[in-house]
RNA sequence: GGCGUCGUACCCAAGUGGUUUAAGGGACCGGUUUGCAAAACCGUUAUUCGCCGGUUCGAAUCCGGCCGACGCCUCCA
């Protein structure tokens, strides 16, 4: 089986290849740590997270790295604003953007540079682009990209440069550029800064935020890289403006396959904070969404399509992410965690569903193909029916399933002794038809936070989740 | 103004020429099962894919027009 991936760069679905054999260098873009993310950023840092599980799972081992944007005009903005130390703001921030990574069960990268880290490569390869004639200092001591002179740029895009019909932003803008679309490199200092600069060969400034990118992928991956992703709002210019520096800076191919995720949309428009349509994840936390269930909402759609996202959709998320969860249960009570490695072999619905997944990460159709075998199991399992083997088969299929989808915590399947005691009374009170006692017992565990069900199987304990 | 995407049931969402007289999920209703509750299973729910016309033996799928929604071109996941 071959994984097939749209890369934006070639415009069409292409076999992955990896520079090195069986290694993946992942570099995703991560956060501006100036306000709280949203759940439209994190469709974007759910689907990055699916690509690198799958990854792993398919073999390869991989090396993330997503930076941290810790220092431009909104950060700034907002640190003055709020008469605090811009490293207070942003370390607050990013420990709020961590926090809600881990309730969503994505997986840690390996590395999270921040760009005030990086400020001496990024000083390094501003020089290099100004000797080798890429870049040019203007009279304010701010530094600029010259496009002109990188010929490649416009081609991530597809759109066109040096045309007559410039937005009104670029027309209106005061800068002394060469040319209205050159990019900046390194920002003069400005009043409106404060104390935040740094020294550089042309005098006091800071980094113009696409050049923090380049630094940190290329000082974390190398010069050549396999994939960039992002959100389609990154293709330009910051995607585009990344590949100009970086191999403008290098000489080489800068990333081999780029990926971008569509928008969220709320409303029928797209949510964002400027136009504060957002949900937060404490938000939907405290309105009922469980971790699980965003997870689902935020897959069931492919990634390169928009995707509507309501308040509506919790009891959507939450009753499919209970239909799962009971399917794991029930296969649990059955012994498949205790069953031999030998029974665990994957079954033909699964060939399917990672044929599926290997088509540019087709998590629609995957999640349907799931689905299907989840009904067939459940049916074999009321009619008593369900063998090793196939239990096996199930538990291999729902295992590689959760490994990539992340939706069932097992963890929360523990259940702690005391409970164990109360539901071993509420067993000899139901054998003598005490239905009393045993719906008083069913309150007391509720009251600990566990759901009892009964089935043919006997008792079955949930834990409740908050 | 330039470039691009989309419009499928009450809702979310697959499907890009014939095994689709349109996947999967949620919701609803009916049934089976059940001490209760829950879970699970079965069945029902678009003769139709924004509208109009065309190509074709055959179109949700291709072409043209219209209507509507959205994105990028400026910070943005």
């Amino acid at each position: 089986m071959s994984l097939y991936l749209y890369n934006t760069a070639a415009k069409k679905k292409q076999l992955f290849k990896t520079i090195k054999e069986k290694n993946v260098r992942l570099y995703t873009c991560g956060p501006t740590v100036y306000d709280y993310s949203h759940i439209g950023n994190f469709r974007t840092f759910i689907f990055q997270d699916v690509l690198k599980k799958w990854l792993i799972l398919s073999g390869y081992k991989v090396k993330h790295v997503m930076n941290i944007t810790d220092v431009d005009d909104k950060t700034i903005k907002r640190s003055i604003d709020e008469g605090i130390p811009l490293k207070d703001l942003t370390t607050y921030y990013e420990q709020r953007f961590f926090e809600d990574l881990d309730w969503l069960k994505i997986a840690k990268a390996d590395f999270y540079p921040r760009a005030t880290d990086s400020i001496s490569k990024i000083v390094e390869m501003i020089s290099a682009l100004i000797s080798k004639k890429y870049a040019y200092v203007e009279k304010d001591g701010s530094v600029y990209f010259k496009i002109k002179n990188f010929k490649k740029y416009g081609e991530l895009s597809g759109l066109p440069i040096n045309n007559s019909t410039k937005s009104a932003r670029v027309l209106t803008d005061e800068y002394d550029k060469d040319s209205p679309q050159d990019f900046v490199l390194w920002k003069s200092y400005k009043k409106s800064d404060g104390i935040t600069f740094w020294e550089s060969p042309w005098g006091k400034g800071r980094p113009g935020w696409h050049i923090e990118c380049s630094a940190m992928s290329i000082g974390y991956l190398g010069e050549s890289f396999d994939i960039h992703c992002g959100g389609v709002d990154n293709i330009f210019p910051h995607h585009e403006n990344e590949i100009a520096q970086s191999e403008g800076f290098t000489g080489k191919k800068f990333v081999n396959f780029w990926l971008h995720s569509e928008h969220l949309m709320m409303d029928k428009a797209k949510m964002s904070k400027s136009s504060k349509n957002f949900f937060t994840i404490e938000y939907l936390k405290e309105y009922g969404f469980k971790a699980g269930a965003l997870r689902y909402l935020l897959l069931c759609g492919h990634y390169r399509h928009k995707l509507k996202f309501s308040l509506k959709s919790m009891l959507k998320g939450n009753r499919v992410l209970e239909k799962i969860e009971n399917f794991s249960f029930r296969l649990i009570d059955k012994g498949a965690m205790g069953l031999d490695k030998k029974l665990l072999k994957e079954p033909e619905d699964c060939k399917i569903f990672k044929n599926h997944m290997n088509n540019d990460l087709d998590t629609p159709k995957a999640l349907a193909v799931f689905f299907s075998y989840i009904k067939k199991v459940n049916k074999s399992l009321d009619d008593n029916n369900l063998n090793k083997v196939a239990l096996g088969r199930a538990w291999t299929f729902f295992s590689i399933f959760n490994d990539v989808f992340s939706m069932v915590d097992l963890n929360e399947l523990i259940v702690p002794s005391s409970i164990n005691n109360l539901l071993a009374l509420r067993k000899k009170a139901r054998a003598k038809k005490d239905w009393k006692a045993s719906d008083e017992i069913r309150n007391l565990i509720k009251e600990e936070g566990y759901d009892v069900e009964d089935s043919v199987d006997g008792q079955r304990v949930k834990k409740i989740k908050i």
